[in-house]
RNA sequence: GGGCCCGUGGUCUAGCCGGUUAUGACAUCGCCUUUACACGGCGGGGAUCAUGAGUUCGAAUCUCAUCGGGCCCA
């Protein structure tokens, strides 16, 4: 078996990813006594482009059910697409130059439908490239009737439980998408205004929005603001307009904006939609669904927003009632898809109600990964006035199963049992409690993410013929997702199972640009995962998921950690390489018979399992606790120093000498070794273990276990002596380098002065003879310098601490040395004597070669002189 | 206005339930073709741990304030 010198990833990952029988990730439903590792994946929305933060958070999530696998659990990973929504409508109207409303409504969702699915093929294809070992078994589509049939018998299961209704109440109101929003859907930004002061009759008012003059109400005051005494109760009439509205009293009022006396419009804000609702007051409608004025507007019927503002202000500039105009900024709440400013309309729609403290209850029985991450969850549900209005007025999402009975108007939600269906399509099965047959059908769909919120249910089985695995075990996402995704997800879980969605949840961070900016399309610093695997690879790619950053914060793309990733795949390969070629006639089946008694091993290879151990135990740990960069971190570390700096280099004589045993031993330390990293490596760089794996293993790499951790591989005794060994090489080394020898030079000999066992793999690193020698070199010692021991001398002196430090380090070494050879050390502080035991300092000794031909290397504290 | 996170060599970062010389990577400089790897090896330089105060024998670490950056919400 030969290795080729290079590793080639756009050969070897492309014949992996073909070779694979994807089958081996499939999670099993039945009969299976492993314990169930379910993951909520995050459906998409098909864009055609599975970006670099997708990419990010799949490889965190496919890190975790490659290693859950291999530690035995019934791991699912499936993926879902959630497929409903505005972006897909406005793409097709597009593309065919249509807008929706000029085709049939089926034949609309029939164009939405095909580019989707061209859409997720496209998607589907970046996830191969990368890797990740997805259960397409358990694949899921939220406009395919598989799927939402269980969105529509959710509506109908929480209609019946009445935690659906239908209602007239204000909503976000986007007037470009002509359709209601939800609060989770409103961003936030500031824009320049002005704060308009107008003579209001008897009043004076300040106002941003005079364009909604039309719709004023009522005039609200403070009532401890003494400028009005006497006003509440009374009525005013308005500008332009003419009608009267009462003049109301309000703590709310802020006396010190603008005049003091504020106009309550229905609605020009959040805060006029309470004002509203405490004080019952009327309703004007004054702006339509296309956001234009109504004939509330009198004269200005028909106009836009903007162009109704600008009038009216002209207006009452010309009619003398505007007397001043200050600038002012505003905070404008904005449809976060297409930001445009949204209204507030009062509309007939569905909502779903939102029960704050089931929330927060469940969300305290959920481990947040990040903890903090929580918090953002609270702050968002503690901010929650209305209910969720979860009816949209669009077309490609899912049907509102509802009819309404021509004669009566009264309600008819679809019986479970009939769905799905699309109401626009076909007719109730039943007639009406009035007796009529005629119905309305529900022209309004379901918010999308009435379809996402129920995956962590539809993963875990609810409805189907499998019994209900609820909890699912993770649910990695975004935080920017959090006041959407997660709160939707465990409003509907407790809901409709009454059940937590998941045990815990993994929030990854954004990634950002090379230039630490969000990576966007104006700012031209998007990178494309293809890109980095057609330039790097798929491999280098996971590494720079893995290593970019900690869990949950925000990493960004650099090109180097790719770069550095490539590096290290090729070390890696080097290392297989050396080892594939010293391992031809080791059998690999025979590790653990063949006469091999780890006791027996040389010291440095009992050194590197004992310290292979604690890898895959620090490895295990941090895995469990999704620290990806630290476990991809540590094993890096440990393949590139401690394995190819210092083993191979280590015992290399042994492989090319004639000791037969010392080579055998040598062979089976590099044998688990090998197998080891391969396997911890398996999560995170797939290709390059499966290809590793193929020559020393039989099956896949990814169906085989975790390394178990040996607890008599650690060898404490022998790490010490390794890591002296290791030290008096690298000093040797080091003392070659520095005297521009090569570092295969022969040397006369190499004596150590102390207790070491087996120097054979010191001579064989250093190529020159080594003589222990047990007892004092008769060399001068020289101490040089006195270092206390803060963590006794601290703890125990308390306040003198500082001073016998001060004594310590400032009296002559050599005393303090004699001291310290005599079995304590006294110290006057304060005239007051201190004892102090020999451990509470460490003294740094130079060693000085007393006239011999040599040099003098200190190792740790051992004399090791090298004999020119 | 409220909440949360974060300021560590040129850049990014570890450490942060206090305790010897502050970790690593990239970059930089010098040396080396050594039978796995020059996509390599060995070595060097480079940090007032944002600023100020406090607690303490001792602070990158704890407390407070200030400044700066980011995110979420109003």
């Amino acid at each position: 078996m030969t290795v080729p010198k290079e590793y080639i990833p756009h050969e070897i990952e492309p014949k992996w990813q073909s070779a694979w029988d994807m089958s081996m990730y499939h999670f099993n439903w039945d009969g299976d006594n492993r314990p169930q590792y379910i993951i909520d994946t995050p459906p998409p929305y098909p864009t055609g482009n599975f970006h670099i933060g997708n990419s990010l958070n799949w490889c965190y999530i496919d890190f975790v059910a490659r290693y859950k696998r291999m530690r035995g659990f019934n791991v699912m990973f499936p993926q879902g697409w959630d497929c409903h929504g505005l972006p897909t409508e406005v793409k097709v109207e597009e593309t065919h130059g249509i807008t929706k409303n000029q085709v049939p409504r089926m034949e609309f969702r029939n164009m939405c439908e095909e580019l989707t699915v061209n859409n997720i093929e496209k998607m589907r294809k970046t996830m191969m490239n990368l890797g990740f070992s997805i259960d397409w078994s358990n694949e899921f589509i939220t406009m395919d009737p598989a799927y939402y049939v269980k969105t529509q018998k959710s509506f109908v299961k929480m209609f019946d439980m009445e935690r659906v209704y239908q209602d007239e109440h204000p909503v976000n109101w986007c007037p470009r998408c002509e359709t209601a929003i939800a609060f989770a859907e409103v961003e936030y930004d500031t824009r320049e205004s002005h704060l308009n002061f107008l003579h209001f009759d008897t009043l004076e008012i300040a106002t941003s929005r005079p364009e909604l003059l039309s719709a004023c109400v009522a005039v609200a005051i403070n009532p401890d603001d003494e400028r009005y005494n006497g006003s509440i109760g009374g009525t005013v009439k308005v500008p332009l307009f003419g009608h009267d509205v009462p003049v109301i009293g309000d703590k709310e009022v802020d006396p010190s904006f603008g005049t003091g006396a504020v106009m309550i419009c229905t609605f020009g804000d959040k805060q006029d939609v309470r004002w509203w609702l405490e004080h019952k007051l009327p309703l004007r409608k004054a702006i339509d669904k296309s956001g234009n004025m109504t004939d509330i507007a009198g004269k200005y019927e028909g106009m836009t927003i903007a162009q109704c503002k600008k009038a009216i202000i002209e207006d009452l500039k010309s009619e003398g009632y505007l007397y001043d105009q200050k600038p002012l900024e505003q905070n404008v709440g904005m449809c976060w898809r297409c930001k445009t400013a949204i209204e507030i309309l009062s509309e007939r729609q569905w909502f779903a109600k939102i029960d704050q403290d089931e929330i927060l209850n469940t969300a305290d029985e959920i481990q947040w990964l990040p903890e903090y991450m929580k918090i953002r969850l609270q702050n968002w549900t503690n901010t929650m006035e209305w209910d969720w209005c979860i009816s949209r007025q669009r077309i490609f999402a899912t049907p509102i199963p509802v009819w309404y009975c021509k004669d009566c108007s009264k309600v008819m939600v679809a019986k479970e049992e009939w769905l799905p269906l699309d109401p626009t399509q076909i007719g109730p099965k039943e007639a009406c409690e009035c007796g009529s047959t005629e119905f309305e059908p529900e022209e309004d769909v379901l918010d999308t993410w009435m379809d996402s919120s129920i995956t962590a249910l539809h993963v875990s089985g609810w409805l189907s013929d499998h019994e209900l695995r609820l909890p699912t075990q993770l649910r990695p996402q975004g935080h920017d997702i959090i006041r959407t995704w997660s709160f939707y997800t465990i409003l509907r879980s407790m809901a409709l199972t009454g059940k937590k969605p998941w045990d815990s949840i993994l929030i990854n961070g954004m990634v950002l640009g090379e230039d630490g900016q969000k990576m966007s399309k104006s700012l031209g610093n998007i990178i494309s995962p293809e890109t980095v695997i057609e330039e790097h690879s798929a491999d280098a790619f996971r590494q720079w998921a893995a290593v970019g950053g900690s869990t949950g914060s925000d990493i960004m793309f650099r090109w180097k950690d790719v770069v550095s990733a490539s590096r290290f795949i090729q070390k890696v390969w080097s290392i297989y390489r050396f080892s594939m070629s010293h391992l031809e006639d080791y059998d690999f089946n025979d590790k653990d018979v063949s006469g091999i008694s780890v006791n027996d091993l040389p010291v440095i290879d009992r050194w590197l399992l004992s310290k292979l151990t604690k890898l895959v135990k620090s490895v295990t740990s941090s895995m469990n606790e999704y620290q990806f960069d630290e476990s991809f971190k540590t094993i890096r570390g440990f393949t590139w120093e401690t394995v190819a700096d210092n083993y191979l280099e280590l015992v290399k004589s042994r492989l090319y000498g004639d000791d037969a045993d010392a080579r055998r031993a040598a062979q089976y330390t590099l044998h688990i070794t090998v197998d080891t990293i391969t396997r911890i490596l398996a999560p995170f760089t797939p290709f390059l273990a499966e290809e590793m794996y193929s020559q020393i293993g039989s099956g896949s790499v990814h169906v085989q276990s975790w390394p178990d951790v040996n607890e008599s591989l650690i060898d404490e005794d022998a790490e010490r002596e390794g890591e002296l060994i290791k030290d008096i090489v690298a000093s040797v080394r080091r003392y070659k380098s520095e005297g521009g020898m090569a570092l295969n030079a022969p040397l006369k000999e190499i004596e150590i002065y102390g207790e070491l066992g087996d120097v054979t793999d010191i001579e064989g690193a250093t190529n020159s003879p080594v003589k222990v020698i047990v007892g004092e070199p008769d060399f001068e010692h020289v101490p040089v310098g006195v270092k206390p021991n803060m963590g006794i001398i601290g703890p125990k002196y308390r306040k003198q601490a500082g001073a016998i430090i001060k004594i310590l380090t400032e009296e002559n070494p050599q005393k303090i040395a004699n001291q310290v050879a005599s079995g304590s050390i006294v110290v006057t502080v304060d005239g007051e004597d201190i004892t102090l035991e020999p451990e509470a300092v460490m003294i740094e000794k130079e060693v000085v070669s007393a006239g011999r031909a040599v040099d003098v290397l200190d190792v740790s504290g051992m004399v090791v002189v090298i004999v020119r």
